[in-house]
DNA sequence: ATGTTGTCAACTGTCGACAGTTGGCAGTTC
DNA sequence: GAACTGCCAACTGTCGACAGTTGACAACAT
């Protein structure tokens, strides 16, 4: 009933460190050390160990043999591949979804691009949080837990890459048409143009954290 | 000049232990005793854990708290769900070489190809070793390091379905006809046509692979 | 015979300590 | 002063041992 009430140190310690990487609060370039880490979080370093290896696993950590666990900080070339991956997953995406969603998907959908709006009309920070919504509601209604998955590591890797998170009102504006544009043509079933809709919203998106990281 | 002569005993794990699941040596269903298989190797328990963490963040190990490594078996939703992932992908790869390819990748190209027909025609066995070539070397035509990683263990989980491999000359038959049909379109330079023949020779390859399940 | 409870062996989760490697720094030479 | 060499501290890679949990079996009650 109680599946694990309590997860192992290990799992605790992938939570920490994934919060503390993705936050900046680990900053890009820097490593991680693993005995220093291992006394702040109270653990040994065993299963510290293991959460390492596990965020070097999902692209947040590269390790280098006999140097330790780094940071990554992408290049320009890094973001263009990584959204030709993510671009390729969530196409799939946008077009399954556009076949598979039901009533109760649409509801929540149109519910979730309200919710930006009101959240931008009222000048709320943190805009890309409602982004990520959107974009898991989209994929509950796409119905592929293997795209699923792969769609969430790639997300996070692009929310490492912070520096586009500044709030562009222009920018917002764009993505919030983007995703109204996607759930008509999901509404109506066409998945070619929801792959369409979905390519175009994504490339500007992928522009858009191409100018921000040249500042 | 010589990076890593001699890997780590967890990275000489992750070899050993990789051959063995994809082989069928440790079987789908049955479990992977952490202190039996360290002392068969040679080395402790924590280098072999760290292997044993990083074959299950590749889909190929399950872990259970507090019940150890299990070799998956797939169910019929599994494997669909598994190549709605793989057409994602792999389409997404067929349109970037389309765009992308030189002349040296399509000597290769077609050198995979006609090696697989010589290979054929004598009978030899694992034709699904030339297939999987194929399908890299289109990958490295795409140039999108990322998707090709993902593509890399998505095939590395399909080889693990075994079951489909029975040499079905019919069906290795058309898949040799996609694979000139791919060649051709992606030579042409045609995206779009090079994505429709991808997804409709992964569709064929995913209901083999079904009927083959069912006995 | 069936269901329940107590016990136990086996295994995973975790820890502290030792060994091997790496990068940097001081000392030396030209 | 610059380049090279040898040493050293810090850190990762690895190991063996202990603690906690799980599933199964046996004994018992119904």
């Amino acid at each position: 009933m109680t599946p694990p009430l309590h997860l192992s140190l290990a799992g605790q310690a992938v939570d920490v460190l994934r919060e503390q990487v993705l936050t900046g609060e680990i900053p890009p370039g820097s490593r991680v050390n693993e005995v220093e880490v291992a006394q702040k979080l109270g653990i040994s370093r065993g299963p510290l160990r293991e959460a390492i290896r596990h965020l070097a696993s999902e692209g947040l950590l590269t390790l280098v043999p006999h140097r330790g666990a780094f940071v990554p900080d992408a290049s320009p070339d890094d973001v263009r591949a990584l959204f030709e991956l993510r671009t390729a997953l969530e196409c799939a995406a946008a077009e399954l979804a556009a076949s598979r969603r039901t009533d109760v998907d649409l509801v929540r959908l149109h519910e979730v691009c309200a919710a930006s709006r009101s959240n931008y009309h009222a000048g709320q920070p943190f805009p890309y949080r409602l982004d990520l919504a959107f974009h898991q509601t989209l994929l509950d209604a796409a119905r592929s837990p293997y795209i699923a998955e792969q769609v969430r590591l790639v997300q996070q890797r692009v929310v490492l890459l912070r520096s586009a998170l500044e709030d562009d009102p222009p920018h917002q504006h764009a993505s919030m048409d983007d995703h109204d544009e996607l759930v008509r043509a999901i509404e109506d079933g066409d998945a070619a143009r929801a792959s369409t809709v979905m390519r175009r919203h994504l490339s500007r998106v992928c522009a858009q954290m191409l100018t921000s990281l040249n500042h």
